[in-house]
DNA sequence: TTCTTATATAGGAATCATTCTTATTTGTCA
DNA sequence: TGACAAATAAGAATGATTCCTATATAAGAA
């Protein structure tokens, strides 16, 4: 089974149509491994789909949050980000450039949710954000 | 020495102005445990300080993210939240209601980031945020 | 204390991100 | 092949943040 078809077979599950926009817009995401804002998918769908609103784009990528196959990345900034890797991963987060890395780390996985936490809330989701400056940016900053 | 007197140093550290705008700001972000944006600080600054501009509450916020007294506040939405507990914690996230939960944990500080990050990465911070709906957002779901 | 000047602020306009409204179109299923 | 609920396009509206610039002021020098 494809992409395509699993995309399909996920929407058929979860009760909702199967339109070329969506089509497009998963398949966009997909794609990329860089945790794009709803404006580069927009871009990025637009040259093949002239019509295409960005009203749509940020609607479709809630929608595939909403059923699970995305997720919204946890930012400082203000611009929504979004990621269709659903694998349990984790973050680093240049904060000069705003590039985002993936990482696995099987010892950040098992971390237990303390007690206190769990007693309070109804844990969905757990992730290990860094912050630093990336090679590139660190050079920047010397050459100057 | 108290809080006006040691922001009144750190101020002079870093070589910025100690003035009547910056020490209400940092006041107020101190005396609220909860992660406010720049909105709800103006808001309550307002009330002794009529003619303070929203913009001037932002452009001293970043200041002080910059001079290392306050964080902005990883979140999936598209308001900053800052905050000015700079001890080493992490935050849970209630996806409902948006509120923000301390919490404190040896094990997830002793964590060692992976040297594959520490490669590509000069780390500056390190926070695990959990996802999740609180009891009280929980409770409201159950009630309908 | 007074003067000087680099910094900081107020206020409003501008920009960027996101959501809403509504008329139209289109998957889906009988 | 319809019927109809769901989805889309387009543009307006809203919300968050930043920019512009004239004025005010903190802080060090005299
Ligand atoms: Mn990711
Ligand atoms: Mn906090
Ligand atoms: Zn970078
Ligand atoms: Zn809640």
């Amino acid at each position: 089974m494809n992409r395509i078809e699993s995309f399909r077979k996920i929407c058929k599950e979860q009760g909702i149509k199967v339109t070329p926009q969506r089509t497009a817009i998963f398949d966009a995401l997909e794609d990329s491994r860089d945790h794009p804002t709803a404006e580069i998918i927009f871009q990025a769908i637009r040259k093949r789909f002239p019509t295409i609103s960005l009203d749509t784009v940020y609607r479709t990528l809630m929608t595939f949050v909403k059923i699970g196959i995305a997720h919204v990345v946890e930012t400082q900034g203000n611009t929504k980000r979004f990621d269709a890797n659903m694998e349990i991963h984790h973050h680093a987060h240049c904060l000069k450039c705003g590039k985002i890395l993936d990482f696995y780390s099987a010892d950040y996985d098992n971390l237990e949710v303390p007690q206190e936490i769990r007693n309070q809330f109804t844990v969905m989701d757990k992730k290990v954000v860094i912050h630093g400056v990336c090679k590139k940016c660190s050079q920047k900053q010397k050459d100057l």
